[in-house]
DNA sequence: CTTATAATGATAATTCATTATCAATAAAAA
DNA sequence: TTTTTATTGATAATGAATTATCATTATAAG
């Protein structure tokens, strides 16, 4: 019911290794250099069960398709605007209520910054 | 070669009067108040025309469908986690450099309240 | 090793927001 | 009012990401 498989273990290792969010894309070109005959069909597959089992978090970006990341504690997001890549931001703002009229209360907030990245400055 | 149109006149409205982001389908129902008739056609192109002269700013939160506002000045949005419907903050948490390390500059941010509005709470 | 069957991969199918089509309608110039 | 043609609305078509299909392959139990 459940094997372990080459494609599996590529897939986990991809989305590891990067230490950022990446594109369904992204992680079949990643696991790919392991194991080259890997179809997308597997990583979708793979990617759906991992989110299912919350082994992964979906990191969704404004008019982007999601990216796939392991689950680790509340960050944020920095966006490149040159390569597009998105790397982690393990800071926070902090408590944020201040920005809201009374009446709204907050339970959770997502920052996503952009600007250049250290390859890309 | 531009005339003003019932349809156009409720789409504007409709997005002027609710003073939060709308989604297409929004504006659809909204205009349809004004205007009956109005189909989802119109919508899109009104909003496309709208978009391209800069009038309309696209606000794309993730995992969600573009909401459209009239464009006005830099500011932040609380999505209410009980009606979905997204609403405009004013403020801003100001400079957020010291979130990210070394070598990231920043160029722009976007920061998202997930929470209650007044009306859910 | 053999067997049962979960998993894979090529690709067809699906989904769903958005866009194109085109006959009918209506704005605004004459 | 009449005429011209931009606009509309119903709906077919599109595009792109994701999912289903199914014959083939390979894991791991026996």
């Amino acid at each position: 019911m459940e094997r372990t498989t080459r494609q599996r273990q590529a897939i986990r290792e991809a989305l590891q290794q990067a230490d950022r969010p990446l594109l369904a894309s992204e992680v079949l070109e990643q696991a790919k250099l392991a194991v080259p005959s890997l179809g997308i069909a597997t990583v979708y597959r793979t990617l759906k069960t991992l989110v299912a089992e919350e082994s992964l978090k979906i990191v969704a970006l404004p008019g982007e398709n999601p990216r796939f990341e392991f689950a680790h504690g509340h960050h944020h997001h920095f966006c490149c605007q040159a390569c597009k890549r998105v790397f982690d931001v393990h800071a926070c703002p902090g408590d944020l209520s201040r920005l809201v009229p009374n009446g709204f209360s907050i339970a959770d907030h997502e920052l996503t910054l952009y600007g250049k990245c250290p390859d890309c400055a």
